[in-house]
DNA sequence: TGTGATCTTTACGTTCACGTCAGATTCAAC
DNA sequence: GTTGAATCTGACGTGAACGTAAAGATCACA
């Protein structure tokens, strides 16, 4: 239920270090309750947000500190869902909360299908490539000698 | 016909000392003929392979380093073009550097395939939970007293 | 032939994202 | 309650990818 920092390393593939320091910048939520000098305790849910977080700094490619910011989308759906759960708040903040949200999944989204398209448009000038490579391979191994007639 | 490292620069939105840099590490190429404290002049091409570079680094998220062992896919073929137009070399020899061209593509398609497989799962996740946001503002504006009944 | 803008090399500085070390502390297990 | 492994905080170190400053040289143009 509550594993150790080093356990959690290990379990997504990084270092203690890297966890401490994206606590550090506040990209993972500290613990409130943690008098200083006690171990750091996770929570499976706690795991996943540091998945989710190396995940999006490897596709997005973006810096920590936009990364926090993109993120604070899902901050806003946790606010949202605890809201939600009292009922003394009134409907009028829970709209702006979710219209919140809904900007950050859209900046998000845009990021996204931006990088999405530009590597597909990457991948069919490779895959034109290597057609054009595998075409001059089979004419050398057909006849060696007609080499020359086709130019790249 | 001949551009000056200021203009390359704004045409590609860097700096100098960027492409300056980039040369240094030996990511381009640096002009063989020129002496020590002439000016630097690129042609249309150069700009492009600084172009394709920049795309690439952005895309791909590789260090400049990694980037260099696969840009030289674009250099075995430079170098099967430079061969192909000469007549004293041997198939066997264009069989191999065609060969190793083609290794080359392969590892670039192989990660850019990985990469936009990643981010279309992203863009699908997203899709969702942004569904899932507008639904329940539109239940919202519906009825406001409906808003418990609709849980994440 | 000047002259100002741009460029040259050299070299040190900076930011990000951690790595590494030290010394003390905590925790799990015996 | 001791011991050994893991963790803690704090601090300094590091590599990648440039930024920046200095002092002089080169270039385009009048």
């Amino acid at each position: 239920m509550s594993l150790r920092i080093g356990d959690v390393a290990r379990l997504v593939g990084t270092t203690p270090r890297t966890i401490r320091y994206y606590e550090e910048i506040g990209l993972l939520a500290e613990a409130p309750a943690r008098p200083s000098g006690q171990h750091r305790l996770y929570s499976d849910a706690e795991v996943e947000r540091l998945r989710e977080v190396m995940r999006l700094k490897d596709l997005l490619g973006v810096s920590l500190e936009e990364l926090k910011t993109l993120l604070s989308a899902e901050e806003a759906r946790a606010e949202v869902r605890a809201q939600l759960r009292r009922d003394d708040v009134d409907a009028e903040r829970r709209r702006e909360l979710l219209g919140e949200a809904l900007g950050h999944l859209d900046r998000q989204l845009e990021l996204v299908r931006h990088r999405a398209a530009e590597l597909a448009k990457l991948e069919h000038e490779l895959c034109e490539t290597r057609k054009r490579a595998k075409r001059k391979i089979r004419e050398l191994e057909a006849d060696p000698r007609l080499v020359a007639s086709s130019r790249e």
